[in-house]
RNA sequence: GCGUCGGUGGUAGAGUGGUCAAUUACAACAGACUGUAAAUCUGUCGCCUCCGGGCUACGAAGGUUCGAAUCCUUCCCGACGCA
């Protein structure tokens, strides 16, 4: 199939912390281009320290899409940020622009460029009530009684997994087999990582960048707005250690030390899912140049 | 110097005669992922292995016992107490 002809679009994913944002505002100048951005939290209003969100002035006039179009007190899922990003996608693309998919949250970035077609079935919030309070098993053995096929391939230690695949049965009888039918685009994938040593230095120091930015004030106005710590808790890594420290679960001390080694493992999450996509073209940010990766586009 | 309590795998910390290569937690490493994805979940984790098992291990050296991380003796180290 050749596929010359579709629009291009560039994909900067890889580890948190590796680069993504000014590397995609670079090219962005270059090549005018405008920056989608493919985060499961920094989509949500007022989580901007925690979430390393880009500012106003590091945009350096470049527009950015897909940040802060939810409220952090309700659930933000894929199958949302699916539909913005494709319409964005669209609309950049008809104004003769070049779009820049820039992010590390695997799962958003693959929805978008491989197409995955999700089944009609949104959360059903009330059900999920109900199931969460059954055990593993159980659910297990409610799943395997409607949809066998399903069962013999879920993980069935999971539960978010579990629940999910009950409430599509309630509603759909059985669990639809995955599809996905690409959009009409030619992605192209860079991804960027760091070297294990300063991974985890940069991670570090970004943590304390953002101690002395204001992060906890931020966690506490948040909270001063109604979003609770239980919520804070379900959005991770700096707003849940911020929580329990909040609610003095934990010492500053331990907030801090567990946030780094959660970050670093994180980081690995990252990489273990963008491994299986062989398209991507890998650059150590800690070496790589402008003009190298402006070759590859 | 005397006395007491302790020394366990990368760390913390269980185990106090056999079912112990040693509960568990953390760290480390690998992986899964289809409407919560910064979430959620799984596996490995002394060494070797033809995956049956083999070997070396619980401060050190001896000893008791069919059998010791577990009991005894001496030594080394640490904490506390008395001098």
């Amino acid at each position: 199939m050749v596929k010359n002809n579709q629009p291009k679009i560039i994909v900067i994913l890889g580890q948190t912390s590796a680069g993504k944002s000014d590397l995609s505002v670079k090219i962005a100048k270059k090549i005018s281009g405008e920056i989608i951005s493919a985060d499961s939290r920094q989509v949500y209003k007022g989580l901007d320290i925690g979430t390393g969100k880009i500012t106003k002035k590091e945009m350096r006039g470049v527009p950015h899409h897909l940040l802060d179009v939810a409220n952090p007190k309700k659930k933000f899922t894929v199958v949302e940020y699916q539909k913005l990003a494709i319409s964005a996608m669209a609309d950049i693309v008809k104004r003769n622009k070049t779009p820049i998919i820039c992010g590390g949250t695997g799962f958003y970035i693959d929805a978008v460029t491989k197409g995955i077609i999700f089944p009609e079935v949104p959360p059903n919030l009330k059900l999920r009530k109900v199931l969460e309070k059954k055990s593993v098993k159980e659910l297990f053995q409610i799943l395997k009684k409607l949809d066998l096929r399903r069962a013999n391939n879920i993980d069935k230690n999971n539960k978010v997994r579990l629940i999910r695949a009950i409430e599509i049965l309630k509603v759909l009888g059985k669990v639809p087999v995955v599809k996905t039918t690409p959009p009409p685009y030619k992605f192209i994938k860079i991804g960027l990582y760091l070297p294990e040593d300063l991974l985890k230095k940069k991670i570090e120091k970004r943590l304390l960048v953002r101690i002395r930015a204001g992060m906890l004030n931020e966690a506490k106005r948040l909270h001063g707005q109604g979003l609770s710590y239980s919520r804070m808790e379900e959005l991770g890594l700096e707003y849940r250690f911020m929580a329990l420290y909040l609610q003095n679960k934990i010492t500053k001390q331990e907030m801090l030390k567990r946030l780094n080694s959660e970050i670093y493992k994180y980081a690995k999450r990252q990489i273990t899912w963008f491994k299986r996509d062989k398209d991507i073209k890998w650059f150590d940010s800690s070496k790589m140049k402008l003009n190298d990766i402006i070759k590859t586009l």
